[in-house]
RNA sequence: GGGCCAUUAGCUCAGUUGGUUAGAGCGCGUGCUUGAUAAGCACGAGGUCCCUGGUUCGAGACCAGGAUGGCCCA
């Protein structure tokens, strides 16, 4: 049946090879991480990023300085975010024509590194191994990690002077490095002091705050008595019990610790001055504890308690009780930090042992004990526990203070203890001899928190927050007693022992070492350090030693800004440095400290903080639990441009998630964006340049779409100025979506398949599509470095301009009239009138009409027959209307459908034709 | 324990100085298209705006307290 019925009917012609439909190369799918490799080797064989560096060379510079990385271990997803971030930072501004030059760094020396090649090497003990190899041995290990990183990076998309990055091993840059030192020492901004610091018993160094971290540790938590003798007895009643009270037994202060090897170093007991403290009788017994808390501080003993007398803090102060194991006393003092919510309110203080308690030691003049030497071990000031490690004292102490009476309570106490950053090990504190900043000479911490004022931040609470850290934070410890780093250019009289650390000296070991880098100070004798007839200035002495101090890292990338802007046309101070949040105490302040110091002023104009990287459920990447994931592992998954549109698809500012759910849903995104781009790329690739038509010769519809892109580059340019990244993408992804996808390419695709391939109407839709694009991926670029760059290779190489995408600028030069985007949202708001309608298929539309508003009737009527393709039906019937509204008749869906343009318009005009419309017969009789 | 930050739809996020029925993209559902086709278009269903009080004619927004999570510090 089927068969006799097309005998007699002979088919009908497909005219669909008549069409002039999409053809490109440029794949729908991404393909991204067998692609990417590829294109960042192109990008460096045709010096992509240097040559529009040198087209830019004439303009401002505009300079994002790297804070450093840390050379050390595999990159993860939180050094991706911030990477990425300045990368499209960077392109922004280079696309924007700035002379945007970004010289990459890396933080080389330290601690870790250290440890990292002991362990490379199955070197238990630093001490054993010769400084020169060990030297040679990190620097070989950090160089290792420094090529890995710059490989990932430059995978990442990124531009930069990767041959060429700064290095705070570079010769150039330990010169900066004790240069600057001799600068601050001119200033008389260095001092050696002694001073409570914390100190890593099992590396032997001390430690900067930046380089601890918090962990839970049980630690012995004892009650002690210190009992007062008789004299100091009544003087602690006759201030605490107005009647006599003899006759009562022994009277005690009760102190709590957690670290009760600390108590050899016992040298006084602080009491808060606005205080009350109690004194109870308790069995045959009376101690001292403050009143707030009494029962918590006296347990079970609580309840037999009375309290026969108290005092205040303050009233306390000079009186004094006996040491429960040496042979001293212990005097009250007084200090506000002293807090009521734990122990007994009675701090056990021991200066060589702790923060607060050193100043507290300081003040009363008390003697600053320290009988732990560096490796944890008792010194013979610590009494009977001499030659002890310090771990294993403390339960010997515990059980003494049971046997001799002194002991109160003890229990377990579980709590968030400083532990190195590195070994893991807990810290203790431990008074030492130390080189330090004097953060309040010459107002420098005054000056510092004056220069924050004028930096912009990002977010603003930032300001408040570094001058809060600038504000409450010790003094900066400089030294470090380690290897791998640069030498602090200091020496020792041996005559008189004086430390002495000049300008002098610092200026001639600086020479040296821009020549032969630091390890000369391990090779070369004292003499070639000092300056001719140098001698002690204390002593007048002519013979030094010279220390083995090398310079806190956190230092060494303090000067970046010192070692790297100011030079090869980088301008001082930077217009913008952008780290994760960790970085307010961390290179953000010692940044500005030392630019403060040397400069006079802050070494950045704009800090901009990125957020931490958590996981899908909002935890901390962590690799122990497995979910953290290297940066390479995931550019190898998913590839970097899907992880670039991530980092502008979340508020990086804020902290962010990330894992494989999170980016499923980006690369969606990423796939509507790559197929509009695939859509404009197929639709132009038969233009020739000569063909293209100017803005004011192409149909008005085409014009007013072009006019809309100039005003949201404007609008997107704004966001990314302001780096508001994520407010960029989604003006990006609204703008693609909403304007172009589901309006004007949806509307322009019958224009571009059915009318004749070469008619002017046509061109005009693709000078429009060109143009777009260009404006589209000048945007993109810096985002989707990739993507924006494959597309833009697959547009004919007549019609391009430069040879890279990167070579577009943002344009501007047709000014934005709102007019214009009145008009546009009109023909929006109409067109979804009619795809509402009950009909909704493309030109199907039966009678009906549209309102257009009497203001806007003149605008619509120039578009011609803009109006109808903008409506996507097939015809107009009339305008017409009064008052402040017209409608606008659509034509009903009465005539057939087009077998070629599939309109609805009367058919068979040319009898050749039987099943086209007549503009359609014509094209094709044209072909 | 202290300081700071975050909390709006399943997910990622918008929500100007307090002002109608709280929005977008992705996902989900339904339909269309099969000439952007491992695409495109239309429509739709999803919300105790973390909680509790308070200020106010009116609070997602302002204030206080709390919860959860994060960063930094002790």
């Amino acid at each position: 049946m089927r068969e006799g019925l097309r005998m007699s009917n002979p088919p009908e012609r497909d005219y669909r090879d008549t069409l002039n439909l999409p053809k490109t190369d440029f794949p729908m799918k991404a393909d991204l991480p067998k692609r990417e490799p590829d294109r960042v080797a192109w990008w460096e064989e045709r010096r992509t990023y240097e040559r529009r560096l040198e087209r830019n060379a004439r303009n401002a510079p505009w300079i994002l300085h790297d804070g450093p990385p840390y050379a050390n271990g595999e990159l993860h997803m939180g050094h991706f975010l911030n990477m990425v971030l300045k990368d499209i930072f960077v392109k922004i501004a280079l696309i924007d024509s700035r002379w945007a030059k970004f010289v990459p760094g890396w933080d080389m020396h330290g601690l870790p590194i250290e440890l990292d090649t002991l362990k490379h090497l199955k070197i238990k003990d630093f001490h054993d191994v010769d400084p020169i190899e060990f030297r040679e041995k990190c620097k070989e290990r950090a160089l290792h990690w420094l090529d890995r990183q710059r490989s990932v990076r430059m995978r990442m998309g990124n531009f930069g002077d990767w041959q060429h990055p700064y290095r705070t091993i570079d010769p150039e840059f330990e010169a900066t490095i004790v240069e600057t030192l001799g600068a601050l020492a001119a200033q008389n901004q260095i001092y050696k002091g002694l001073r409570s610091t914390l100190w890593c018993i099992h590396d032997e160094t001390a430690l900067a705050e930046a380089e601890i971290e918090y962990k839970p540790r049980v630690s012995p938590s004892v009650t002690v008595r210190f009992t007062a003798n008789a004299a100091q007895r009544a003087a602690l009643l006759s201030v605490m019990v107005a009647a006599d009270g003899e006759g009562r037994g022994p009277l005690s202060i009760l102190i709590w610790t957690t670290t009760p090897w600390t108590l050899p170093a016992n040298a006084a007991i602080a009491l808060r001055p606005d205080a009350e403290y109690g004194l109870y009788a308790v069995g045959d017994e009376a101690v001292i504890v403050a009143d707030a808390l009494a029962e918590k501080a006296l347990g079970e003993r609580f309840a037999g308690a009375h309290r026969i007398g108290g005092a205040k803090g303050s009233a306390l102060e000079g009186l004094a009780v006996r040491h429960p194991f040496m042979d001293r006393d212990s005097p009250i003092v007084l200090a506000d930090y002293v807090d009521m919510e734990t122990g007994t309110g009675a701090v056990h203080t021991a200066p060589g042992h702790g923060a607060d308690d050193f100043e507290t030691g300081v003040k009363y003049n008390l003697p600053i004990v320290n009988p732990v030497d560096s490796r944890g071990v008792f010194t013979s000031d610590a009494g009977p526990y001499a030659g002890m490690h310090i771990w294993k004292a403390n339960p010997k102490i515990v059980d003494d203070l049971r046997a001799s009476g002194a002991l109160w309570d003890d229990a377990d106490f579980e709590h968030s203890y400083p532990h190195c950053w590195r070994c893991h090990n807990p810290v203790i504190f431990r008074a030492t001899a130390q080189w330090f900043i004097a953060m309040d000479q010459n107002r420098l911490r005054a000056r510092t928190i004056e220069n924050i004022r004028g930096v912009q931040w990002t977010p603003a609470w930032g300001q408040e927050r570094i001058a809060q850290m600038l504000e409450t934070h010790p003094e900066w410890c400089i030294s470090r007693q380690r290897t791998w780093g640069t030498p602090i250019p200091a020496v020792v009289c041996t005559a008189c022992g004086e430390s002495i650390l000049g300008p002098e000296i610092a200026r001639v070991t600086a020479g040296i070492f821009r020549e032969r880098g630091a390890n000369a100070w391990w090779v070369d004798p004292v003499e070639r350090f000092l300056p001719p007839d140098f001698a002690c200035p204390k002593c007048r002495g002519t013979s030094f030693e010279k220390e083995k101090n090398i310079v806190d890292i956190w230092f060494e990338s303090g000067v970046t800004h010192l070692a790297v802007l100011g030079k090869n046309g980088l301008p001082w101070p930077s217009d913008l440095v952008l780290e994760g949040g960790d970085q307010y105490r961390g290179w953000f302040r010692s940044s500005i400290v030392t630019a403060t110091a040397i400069k006079g002023a802050a070494p950045y104009k704009h800090v901009v903080k990125n957020g931490w990287v958590n996981d899908e459920s909002g935890r901390p990447m962590s690799k122990s639990l497995g979910t953290g994931i290297d940066a390479q592992e995931a550019m190898q998954k998913w590839g970097a441009d899907v992880l670039r549109l991530w980092a502008a698809s979340v508020e990086f500012v804020d902290d962010v998630r990330f894992g494989p759910h999170v980016i499923e849903q980006v690369s969606r995104v990423y796939r509507n964006i790559r197929n509009r781009l695939r859509f404009m790329v197929s639709n132009i690739g038969d233009v020739a340049p000569a063909e293209l038509i100017a803005r004011e010769n192409m149909e008005p519809f085409d014009a007013l779409a072009c006019e809309q892109v100039d005003r949201w580059t404007v609008t997107v340019l704004e966001s990314l100025r302001d780096y508001d990244l994520h407010g960029a993408y989604l003006e990006i992804v609204r703008f693609e979506g909403d304007d172009l996808s589901s309006f004007y390419f949806d509307a322009l695709k019958d224009r571009l398949y059915s009318s004749a391939a070469g008619s002017s109407r046509r061109r005009s839709a693709q000078s429009a599509l060109f143009y777009i694009l260009q404006r589209v991926l000048a945007v993109l670029a810096p985002l989707l470095s990739f993507t924006a760059e494959e597309a833009w290779q697959a547009v004919p190489a007549e019609l391009r301009d430069g040879d890279s995408v990167f070579e577009l600028s943002f344009e501007s030069r047709h000014p934005a009239n709102e007019r214009s985007a009145a008009l546009w949202q009109l023909l929006k708001e109409l067109r979804q009138q009619v795809a509402a309608n009950e009909s909704p298929r493309d030109f199907e539309t039966d009678a009906g009409s549209v309102v257009v508003p009497a203001s806007m009737l003149n605008d619509v009527t120039a578009l011609g027959d803009g109006l109808r393709e903008a409506l996507v039906v097939s015809a107009i019937e009339r305008v017409s209307g009064d008052g402040d509204e017209r409608r606008v008749y659509l034509q009903p869906a009465k005539g057939a459908k087009c077998k070629r343009c599939w309109k609805y318009l009367p058919l068979g005009s040319d009898p050749q034709h039987p099943t086209l419309c007549a503009p359609c017969a014509t094209t094709v009789n044209a072909l």
